[in-house]
DNA sequence: CGAGCACATTGATGACTGTCAATGTATGGT
DNA sequence: ACCATACATTGACAGTCATCAATGTGCTCG
């Protein structure tokens, strides 16, 4: 079980290292491709989606498309499970807490 | 009354157009110091804060704070208000509901 | 007008990013 | 063993970015 890197932003301000969390999860996000390439694999639900299919709606190439998701992997957004020689990829579960609890905090 | 440019995110896959938009703000909160410099200034409520008291706390020059200061405004995430030699800023309303909604969509 | 303060702009630099063609690696079927 | 498929890695290139020193602009007050 992995430390909590829960980030408080109730009471003190951000502090560098939290902020640097935070903006590893939203330069993951600061790309169109990588997000239309999460919303892809969010809508695949807990089944995920086979990488194979994410090339083509994205127009992109392949190489293009592999680094992206590994930018969102290492990002901790999703995340890849291999059946045979395909890889199916999946959304992490809390992966946008923290982004979420930041940006709702300040939607309010 | 600017047009709506909300996101419809349940049906459909993202467009491309919609991600270019939506990277925009997650690009503008992609970085430590702007993502400290936005909660700084959300912090201050309506009333806002000058950009003079931010340049210490963040420990960068005058310059790069004017610099993060101005992708923020771009992005309109915050705006600015002149009081004599001062500029006052504070954070826009509705900024982040299109970001909100994306990633509450993923939060579910 | 002239000095001083708040903030913006410019220019330069080193680092990083998105993209693809080419190539490498692993897995499965025949 | 061989080949095809799925995916990763490498190398290269053009573009963008964060940062600061230097300089410019606009405001205020004597």
């Amino acid at each position: 079980m992995a430390t909590s890197k829960a980030i408080p932003l109730t009471k003190r301000p951000l502090t560098d290292s939290s902020a640097t969390d935070l903006a590893i999860v939203f330069a993951a996000l600061a790309d169109p491709v990588r997000l239309r390439l999460f919303d892809l694999v969010r809508r695949a639900g807990s089944t995920g989606v086979c990488s194979c299919d994410l090339v083509e709606p994205l127009e992109r190439s392949q190489p293009t498309i592999s680094h992206h998701l590994k930018v969102l992997r290492e990002a901790g957004l999703v995340e890849s499970r291999r059946e045979g020689t395909w890889l199916w990829y999946s959304v992490v579960a809390d992966a946008l807490t923290n982004a979420d609890s930041f940006i709702s905090h300040a939607t309010k």
